[in-house]
DNA sequence: GACTGTTTAAAACAGAGGTTTCAACTGTCA
DNA sequence: TGACAGTTGAAACCTCTGTTTTAAACAGTC
């Protein structure tokens, strides 16, 4: 059934599956066609449909090979913090980092793997709009609903509807500047530095924390 | 040259470009094809190009056509309140709030029309990747160059490079809120009941607001 | 009414997209 | 060896894309 053995010379399917990621990663899944994705790993245009039957379905197998274990590392990490902190509400910045650390230590690779990782879950979060393959989906609604929980604790001053928003917009800048910090890059060239992945997302943990914190009705008391 | 009266029936041209912000706030800018559009214009496809050229230009013409006057209302309103404020430094919140209000306040239509042109905004910023047609991106790097100053004026215990990255990431959350605000509504369906755009934009304004005040470096000293 | 330039309509174009077909080629098992 | 499931390769299929062409309809103006 399976090669088994994928030591030696990698299978067409694994090839297909590399290449997909970074073309999808790096100009969007919609635009990339399967002509582009074949020619890059060196198989043939049929290979996609026999393999995965759809380009729908390869796309879903990109986005479940990677998003399977980062999910399953978050949740873990999510645990290990309650666990720290035995039965108390984890704070907003544990959480966070339960949340984006386990997108760092996928990554493995040198610094273009990193970029193309990094875009690739920005678009997974942006672009597709958290439309999921079927096959993921009950495991990312039970990790939105672990981190919720988790949020609604660390900050219960605030109603539960305001933590649920708050949360969407942790995710709005983790998935803009995961997709865009490239180019946020380029365009501040020298002005912004050039901070690395890590440093970058520990700034943006540090922005989220603060925004979680934010008093509950400051827009009312004053103008 | 111009059609000059459009009050009793509207021109081709005007009929398209409303046709193409409803489609591709909803669906993208990509994926639409000018058979759509010119279908729900009434139109024939011929029009399109006869109009506007091609395709690409059609984008620009719908993305100038509102991004204009929305960066215009932004330049003036950060004018009052840097007049408001004599010289001194502008509060976050209301860089923040010139940033957004002219969004919203150029909407004038119902709830549908507001949803689309919310989303097309989102797009513009999250999808398009601070591509801009060429016709506006003067305007944009103006307004960029202005609210940047602005907020390194207000948050000046930052560093020139941690402001603009907390800018980048209010962007960020706009971009995705005003892309996905609808889904999430959906998905916290009850939960996170259904806030008014003005309400969830102040939301918005208060998690950034925060955001941007979190102190430089909290997360070295504390691991 | 014939001559302008402008606008619309229908059809055709060339190219690219995802998908399918089918023959050829692996390897394994009898 | 032969049979057979699994896999690959080249080509074709059909649809849809943006664009172009061509001619007809329209508005004015002399």
């Amino acid at each position: 059934m399976a090669v088994g053995s994928s030591e030696e010379k990698t299978g067409t399917r694994e090839r297909i599956l590399e290449a997909a990621e970074g073309l999808f990663a790096e100009r969007g899944f919609e635009v990339v066609s399967l002509r582009d994705i074949t020619s890059l790993a060196g198989a043939n245009v049929a290979a996609v449909n026999y393999h995965f039957g759809s380009k729908e379905k390869l796309v879903d197998a990109v986005v479940e090979r990677h998003a399977t274990p980062v999910n399953r590392k978050r949740m873990a990490m999510l645990d290990e913090a309650e666990e720290r902190h035995a039965g108390g509400p984890v704070p907003v910045r544990e959480i966070l980092e339960a949340f984006l650390n386990p997108l760092i230590e996928h990554i493995s690779g040198g610094e273009r793997e990193q970029q193309l990782f990094c875009k690739f879950m920005g678009r997974l979060m942006g672009e597709r709009g958290y439309r999921l393959p079927e096959s993921v989906e009950p495991m990312f609604q039970a990790m939105a609903a672990r981190f919720s929980l988790a949020l609604q604790k660390a900050v219960p001053e605030l109603s539960e509807e305001l933590a649920l928003w708050r949360m969407h917009f942790s995710f709005g800048v983790m998935a803009n500047t995961l997709m865009h910090g490239e180019t946020l890059r380029q365009i501040s060239a020298g002005r912004a530095g050039n901070p690395t992945v890590e440093v970058l997302l520990e700034r943006i943990i540090d922005f989220c924390t603060a925004g979680f914190h934010a008093p509950a009705e400051p827009g009312r008391g004053d103008g």
